[in-house]
DNA sequence: TTAATATATATGAATATTCATATATATTGC
DNA sequence: GCAATATATATGAATATTCATATATATTAA
């Protein structure tokens, strides 16, 4: 993947918010995207396959719900990029980590090798 | 600026390629980095002015020749994800540099503090 | 006037969004 | 166990929007 087409992924709200909070909370699901971001299903279902597909996170399906994280084989400078704008921008992502906090109900994790 | 303006500046050829080289070396003009990129005048001109627009690059005259660095004023981490990715993709920036340095003519500079 | 650079406009291409619907899993009642 | 239903997620199709490029023209300095 080249820089531009990594910054690309990174070059909208929607996928940016979430690449970060995915950094920060190491796994979350549609749903809590969806609360922590307040927009609609189709268009979080839609940004996080487009950054699964340029391999920038991968999904794990645990019941009903789909969770990503970021792909352990993202290069280190691309993972680099994603800590020091996350540890750079705090205040940005607040309005976002609240809104995630204040979720009802949100979906237990089941660890993959020992479920 | 949030991170997702900052990324979309990086999110194009042209503009990434023209931001890593500036980046590398100090400073580069309009007709050195058409040579470098191999590009038509117009095009860069215009992303070059997209980029000062956002305050990633700064401009100073010199004679006919305008010349483009990287803001001072740039935020650091900003700064960083630029350097970083420069360390990490320099065969992506191979071919652009090759073409710098075969370039013929390149412009004097003149320090601004002592012209 | 010539060289270097900037800008305006038009056009096409890429991208994002919405709505409706499909799929996959889970739950409930029989 | 088997329908019927609910919930979570994905996707096709249509539309809207943003973005990049090319051409032509303007500006600035030697």
């Amino acid at each position: 993947m080249t820089p531009e087409q990594f910054f690309k992924c990174l070059a909208d709200e929607t996928r940016c918010r979430c690449l970060l909070l995915i950094q920060q909370e190491l796994e979350l699901c549609v749903c809590e995207l969806m609360a922590a971001l307040d927009e609609s299903q189709p268009k979080i279902s839609r940004h996080l396959a487009q950054l699964r597909k340029c391999g920038l996170l991968e999904d794990r399906r645990q019941g009903q719900w789909v969770f990503y994280r970021v792909s352990p084989e993202l290069p280190a400078w691309m993972v680099s990029v994603l800590q020091q704008t996350l540890t750079s921008n705090a205040d940005y992502l607040q309005t976002n980590l609240t809104r995630l906090q204040a979720m009802g109900d949100r979906p237990e994790r089941v660890n993959a090798c020992c479920a």
